[in-house]
DNA sequence: CGCACTCTTGAGGGAGCTCAACATTTGTGG
DNA sequence: CCACAAATGTTGAGCTCCCTCAAGAGTGCG
């Protein structure tokens, strides 16, 4: 089964950067690997996770054009695989055996940084309405999107990046679409009806005060 | 209330680098506040922590002595607090209005990346009892650290860390010790009876086989 | 000693998981 | 193009685990 999953990488050339394409399903790289390489995506969804001794996965994040992921030290700490076919760029932290320093991999960590630290802020929240609506903001907010957007991965990856199970996802779905916060177009395709809802379901309806103690600050 | 609980940060000195002393309960800096320094911590324990809408706060990680924490582009995306009184180094993010890249920021983030992960793989977890197991493996296996060591933070911070509520963190901790997995020193102190099973509790009795994707890898 | 705070424990209820069935979509071969 | 199979998604019923509400025990401090 692995072998129609195994890798696709087609390679443009062997330069420090390099256009890989992949397949749906396939695996750029595997948890453990010696992180030799970081990635942009240019087109397509990627999606990266941990998988635990029961079995389960835990997406630790999703990335579409424009996004970097597997800058890592030493290893990956995550598979990292195609949500759909994607093409990405390829590129060596080591440089004729110097590591690549500077502004360029500070950059790339602080991307890495800022979409693990969405993933906990998803994680954080209580229910699985509030995730969801959380979940659903993120992907609205991500730049060229717009009150209809894609949803390329399927309801098993929402549901291992939310915690939940696809049952409970699916539930959730139908309930914001009863309540008229979004409606479904295919499978696929998202519009959000009531965006006021729906921050306020993921609990952001105030960003001024989302940190109490700012309300008595020395402002 | 928050007079007694504001930064008593006492300054040692003005250069780029600068000791600070904060007692317990102290703000090192604010979510929101502009990024313009980041921390080490010399002694002592401080938790990051992001607060929501309906005032439930995840915290997203705990520092010890020779942990970095507040490394971020632009703002801090979560605020700061001494969990004990404490001893940090300062370092400033800009150095005569250049910022400082290279080689100091990137290993800065790195650590900053692996302590974002360290919190993800916990809320990836299922249940209590996994979190709870996680959670002081984390801990035991600190560098220093042996089969007993001190949670310094109180069982509210543990439960804001774990997304679960102090009751049940207290009620798995009595779990934990009726089945002798552990057992308490007083409330601060924890001395592991049978790591296996803690191990086997946070599903990581086989690092081996964490990916079962890698049991059919190239090898 | 008394007060405030933290922690522990119990009882009851609710959100989400499990188990199960069915619907819908996608892919494949005739 | 259709028939069928496989994969994915939806929905319901029952149960479990954790949250809520409540009370009490332990600890630290003035």
């Amino acid at each position: 089964v692995f072998s129609t999953n195994g890798p696709k990488l087609r390679q443009e050339n062997m330069a420090e950067s390099a256009l890989v394409e992949i397949v749906k399903g396939g695996i750029v790289f595997n948890q453990g690997d010696p992180a030799v390489h970081w990635f942009e995506v240019l087109s397509g969804t990627v999606r990266t996770c941990r998988f635990y001794i029961d079995g389960h996965r835990q997406l630790t994040g999703f990335f579409f054009a424009g996004d970097v992921f597997g800058v890592e030290p030493e290893r990956y700490g995550a598979t990292a695989e195609a949500v759909t076919d994607a093409v990405l760029r390829r590129s060596a932290v080591q440089k004729e055996g110097q590591p690549v320093g500077g502004d360029v991999r500070s950059s790339a960590l602080e991307r890495a940084l800022g979409s693990a630290q969405s993933c906990i802020f998803l994680l954080g929240h209580r229910t699985a309405n509030e995730r969801l609506a959380a979940f659903l903001l993120v992907i609205a907010r991500r730049p060229g999107a717009r009150l209809r957007f894609e949803l390329p991965m399927s309801r098993a990856d929402i549901a291992d990046h939310l915690g939940l199970t696809i049952h409970t996802v699916s539930r959730t779905f139908s309930d914001l679409i009863r309540r008229q916060v979004i409606a479904l177009e295919g499978r696929q395709f998202v519009r959000v009806l009531d965006l006021a809802q729906l921050e306020w379901l993921a609990g952001e309806a105030d960003e001024g005060l989302a940190n109490p103690a700012k309300a008595f600050s020395l402002a």
